[in-house]
DNA sequence: CCTGGAGTTGTCCTA
DNA sequence: TTAGGACAACTCCAG
């Protein structure tokens, strides 16, 4: 009998058993250690967000109970950790599924390079992205800017994302090892009360996810592509905590979409191109590894920003005096999610309207948010400051109450947040301040008192606005 | 090289 | 009330 291999899987953001190249690779050769570690040396100016550190505990409870609890959970220094545990139970390899922000590339090339020294091989693969990013480039060898072109010609001209693989029927994992932590000794999860809010709101772990795909797939998949943009409708997938992590890969949502609807009708034609704004957010990354800071075209970087604590605070806290940007900002604060329509109102409103630099929004999301995703985060911010790739139109300032009443006319998602609206007629909801007194009054609202009065002129800093950008042709 | 079409997500004014 | 055009000019990208 030939000997079998050791290997380690280095679990990162793939928390998942199903379609999980690296791991179903390792298991085929030999028996595997599976591996967790709390990178606390390399991750630098992007350390987890408290929201995020939440998701990652229970999905490590997820995924260790699906691993029959032998999950090794450290915390530390990877390229250590991994040294150590190799020399000391004699290992062969190390497989992982790559990751692809700035910071993680060159972490795992060193580690790569440090292993390899020592006549060990690492082995990586793609776990997490429907096309490496090198794969889709323009004829001339380089990097696309613009979605369209990139999804359509690049992505869809290209070979099929792989599909995914079934889960091993002989997982077994090797629990020789005792000298993990416990995934609480991570102390991942605050004990605050605001924890509980969040975390009743979603079901987290491979499990939950897969049905998660299942479910959209059968319901929210059918509008899609007009539901979307109504954020009390159920048509968005949510999925993105789950993709962030990689509880679940995309190539498993990609094809059970075109399962579900060969045809690719609109609905799911618009949902696939969806998923190819995460590739294109990862692809912006690779290429731009400034793009968290810089902006793309750095013209930008004259633009007439204002500092304004208090006005930064009202955005954040949800207390601007419009209704539809308040929602959303208390939607992100209690859920730790904000629908895709509402992240571009709020959005435009901080650093158009209120003329705040988007770096302060991305912070706040990335805090915030349960998806905080790198790439998605800082190339959404960018496109909506129009500082990104490809801009939109300088002109395109969201305009809180017109978007209010076109995406939420029922007021059933704004008052879910702002409950203290509720008697507020539709017809004055998403301008409260100008209803007539009687009005406000049998609401049971006082403006400046029960809910902010506006903190801005809607027109005047419009206008400022596209001032600013005039400004930026010198 | 040059050419021409196109660009996620809007708003405002006018007829 | 509603529909259509204006709002700039630029860069990207393929041919």
């Amino acid at each position: 009998m030939v000997k079998r291999e050791l290997s380690i899987h280095w679990f990162r953001q793939d928390l998942r058993i199903s379609d999980n190249p690296a791991l179903t690779s390792a298991t085929q050769l030999g028996e595997v250690f599976p591996v967790y570690i709390f990178d606390t040396v390399n991750s630098g100016e992007y350390p987890m967000g408290a929201v995020q550190k939440i998701w990652l505990h229970y999905s490590l409870k997820a995924l260790n109970k699906a691993l029959g609890g032998k999950l090794l959970v450290y915390s530390g220094d990877p390229l250590k950790i991994l040294s150590e545990l190799i020399t000391e139970y004699e290992i062969d390899k190390v497989f992982w599924n790559r990751c692809y922000e700035p910071w993680q590339i060159a972490r795992d090339k060193k580690i790569k390079a440090e292993l390899n020294k020592k006549d060990k091989e690492v082995l990586s693969f793609n776990g997490s992205l429907l096309w490496e990013p090198w794969e889709i480039l323009k004829k001339d060898g380089s990097p696309y800017k613009v979605f369209t072109p990139f999804f359509r010609r690049g992505c869809l001209s290209a070979k099929e994302p792989r599909l995914p693989i079934s889960t091993p029927a002989n997982l077994s994992f090797n629990d020789s090892i005792i000298t993990g932590l416990k995934i609480d000794e991570l102390n991942l999860v605050p004990d605050e009360p605001w924890v509980k809010k969040i975390i009743q709101k979603w079901q987290i772990g491979e499990d939950f996810a897969q049905e998660k795909v299942t479910e959209f797939v059968k319901n929210g998949l059918k509008d899609y592509k007009d539901g979307r943009n109504f954020p009390s409708k159920t048509n968005v997938s949510r999925l993105s905590p789950h993709l962030h992590w990689g509880e679940v890969s995309p190539n498993q949502v990609w094809y059970q979409a075109i399962e579900s609807d060969p045809e690719l009708s609109r609905n799911t034609d618009h949902f696939l191109s969806e998923l190819g704004w995460r590739e294109f957010s990862n692809s912006l990354l690779y290429f731009f590894p400034n793009m968290p800071k810089k902006n793309l075209q750095p013209r930008f970087d004259n633009f007439d920003w204002i500092e304004d604590c208090k006005l930064l605070k009202a955005w954040q806290s949800g207390a601007t005096g419009f209704p539809i940007v308040d929602a959303g900002m208390r939607e992100l604060w209690d859920t730790g999610y904000m629908h895709n329509r509402v992240r571009m109102i709020v959005g435009s409103f901080l650093v158009k309207n209120l003329r705040i630099h988007w770096h302060n929004g991305a912070a706040w999301f990335w805090d915030c948010l349960v998806d905080a995703d790198l790439a998605n985060n800082s190339a959404g911010w960018q496109w909506i400051a129009g500082c990104g790739a490809d801009a939109a139109p300088y002109f395109r300032v969201f305009n809180p109450i017109l978007q209010g009443e076109k995406f939420d006319k029922e007021g059933h998602y704004t008052r879910t947040y702002v409950p203290e609206l509720t008697n507020l007629p539709n017809k004055y909801l998403h301008a409260p301040w100008m209803a007539p007194e009687l009005i406000l009054e049998q609401a049971d609202i006082k403006l400046g008192k029960t809910y902010p009065k506006p903190v801005i002129d809607l027109k005047l800093s419009r206008d400022r606005a596209l001032a600013a950008f005039a400004n930026l042709k010198n």
